[in-house]
RNA sequence: UGGCCUAUGGUGUAAUUGGCAACACAGCUGGUUUUGGUCCAGUCGUUCUAGGUUCGAGUCCUAGUAGGCCAACCA
């Protein structure tokens, strides 16, 4: 917020230029207005983002309104999430609205257009309707009904609203112009009848108003200034402003529809339908499955608010088409999870190193710093003896001068620890290294400030006391899809693209410290990754689910080889 | 036989509104480092096409091309 000139997005430009024309800056207000009938994921981030950034930006309200005019999909369940998610991300709403709050004023307003003239109840069926509603080259006709008298329109509608009717017998449509190349302006449908119970306003309706006569109107309602929605609503802007010039006073704010991109994020889906199905299938544990892009499973995964705020900012919002490679929000997490995490010791694929001239049974506890740059975040003190884990990919009979971890007769450094030199390993009887036997440099212990702590060695190698360290499950997730767009070919299915190794739950090895870690606890285990303290951890069984990897450097030089 | 929207490095977004095309990510090279992390330095590479207006066009105009959206009693 108080850094340098920040370039201004299209959306800001606009703002700008209507403050430049004389809207009063006061009267600004923005809002964010889901359906709660799902839970919200990255793309709706971005979204929150840019409409609380608004508010922020300007400090202006932004109003949390929940678009609930269709009781056959909303729930209570999902209103709670969303709330919850909203204030997870860190954004205050200045009220809590719904669009069913607004059902009465919604109902008087369509029979004052009933009465100009504007609207009339339609009795065909729905298929009838469809035939005469034309294609996009070709007009459509008038509907049989579409002359009725006003009194015989408030009559009926007044009949719908007390329920007189079977759902599908009778609609309220605006009148506007069955030729108008625009599909939405086609004599629209304002009201629907459903004897559906709704989680907020119960049984009080048995019609209910569509998206179209409610969003605008709702906006007007609360006087939002600027309403922004994705580009697929484009062509409901004609509608969106013909309805609020049915019912707009001059003395008041005039609600202005503006349509950007939504972004997509590469390597994953976000439709509600194929979320669903990967949780119907199993293919991910629920909706909070830290693979899923909801923000409940970034949440769970580790990621935090601050990331995804950063992220959504750095993407900016535009009008094209667009699929943001997800190593951009890797970055972000790995930006701050590397300024705030703890690092700490754990290994997850371990081989025993002995060290032989380290004195039987004694052990001993080692100062280790919580974050090198980071000098406020302290230190802790890391138990030390004579048998360690190390990974099982830190060691290797022989290798080249790339190779700088431990090899026989080689030298490394144990993290916050000593220089051990391999001298030999034991293998199994089918040849796979059991043991490695090392040596240590008692001189060359960390911070001691010896001659021999000071030696430069090529590599530094995490470790954990065999003796001290505890086991926890540790769950690596990796990308959900192996396809960077799953969803957009035409000949698979997106199902076709899941990662089989999306998920692996293994055991790791770790330093005593972490024995008291929390639920959403975050730290790195050095040279490994950022992992998240998941809510499945008991007591006896604490689990880590990996966020994301460090930068591995390594890894790409073996790959290019 | 339509209407609306969009087109800038590999990706995303900018460009003081017509004035030297920039920032981040990714990639690559080197340096520092008790994390092959971080950090630092460097490097690669861009205005869809064709015309037009202009001293000057990524920006304005025309045509073309490519992509997206539009015919739920969904939002």
């Amino acid at each position: 917020m108080n850094e340098a000139p920040k370039s201004l997005n299209f959306l800001e430009h606009i703002v700008e230029e209507d403050l430049k024309n004389g809207f009063p800056k006061e009267q600004l207000r923005f809002r964010f207005p889901p359906e709660p009938n799902g839970y919200l994921h990255i793309g709706h981030a971005s979204s929150i983002c840019l409409n609380f950034g608004l508010g922020l930006r300007y400090d202006s309200p932004v109003n949390l309104r929940f678009d609930d005019t269709n009781p056959v999909k909303e729930e209570q369940e999902f209103v709670d999430a969303i709330k919850r998610d909203v204030k997870w991300l860190g954004y205050n709403w200045d009220t809590e609205r719904y669009a069913s709050d607004y059902f009465q004023q919604l109902y008087d307003w369509a029979i004052v257009l009933i009465k100009k003239g504007k609207a009339y109840i339609d009795s065909q069926s729905s298929e009838e309707m469809a035939a005469q509603k034309g294609t996009p080259n070709e007009p459509g006709g008038h509907s049989p009904f579409r002359d009725r008298s006003i009194d015989e329109n408030i009559r009926l509608f007044e009949a719908m609203k007390k329920g007189e009717f079977e759902e599908g017998t009778h609609v309220l449509r605006a009148k506007i112009d069955m030729s108008s190349s625009n599909m939405l302006m086609r004599d629209p449908i304002m009201y629907r009848i459903l004897h559906k119970v709704h989680h907020r306003t119960k049984s009080d309706w048995c019609i209910y108003p569509m998206y179209d006569w409610t969003h605008g109107e709702s906006d007007y309602i609360e006087q939002v200034s600027h309403s922004l929605c994705t580009l697929e609503f484009a062509m409901h802007r004609e509608l969106y402003d013909w309805f609020l010039d049915q019912v707009y006073d001059e003395r008041t704010v005039r609600p202005k529809q503006r349509e950007f991109a939504r972004r997509n994020l590469s390597h994953t889906v976000v439709s509600k339908r194929k979320l669903l199905k990967l949780v119907e299938e199993g293919v991910v544990n629920g909706w909070n499955d830290p693979r899923m892009p909801t923000i409940s499973g970034l949440r769970r995964r580790g990621y935090t608010p601050e990331s995804i705020r950063n992220f959504a900012d750095t993407i900016g919002i535009a009008k094209r088409e667009n699929l943001i490679d997800v190593s951009l929000l890797e970055f972000h997490v790995r930006e701050h999870l590397n300024k705030v995490s703890p690092r700490v010791m754990g290994v997850l694929d371990p081989i025993k190193v002995v060290i032989t001239n380290y004195p039987e049974g004694e052990e001993e506890w080692l100062e280790a710093e919580n974050n090198p740059g980071d000098e406020s975040a302290g230190t802790r003190k890391v138990p030390f003896s004579g048998e360690i884990y190390i990974e099982k990919n830190d060691f290797r009979e022989e290798a080249n001068r790339k190779f700088f971890r431990l090899k026989l007769g080689g030298e490394v450094r144990l993290k916050s620890a000593y220089i051990i030199k391999a001298e030999s390993c034991t293998k199994d009887t089918d040849g796979n290294i059991t043991e490695i036997q090392c040596t240590y440099d008692p001189k060359s212990k960390s911070g001691s400030g010896t001659q021999e702590s000071l030696r430069k060695v090529k590599g530094t190698l995490h470790w954990v006391s065999v003796k001290h360290a505890f086991e926890a499950e540790v769950r690596i997730y990796d990308r959900l899809f192996l396809d960077e767009s799953p969803d957009t070919h035409k000949d698979k299915d997106f199902m076709d693209f899941v990662n089989p190794d999306s998920l692996k739950v293994i055991k790791g090895f770790l330093e005593p410290s972490l024995k008291n870690a929390k639920v959403e606890d975050r730290v790195q285990f050095q040279r490994l990754g950022y992992f998240c303290v998941d809510p499945d951890s008991t007591s006896e069984n604490l689990v880590f689910n990996r966020t994301v990897t460090l930068r591995d450097t390594w890894a790409k030089i073996q790959q290019n080889n």
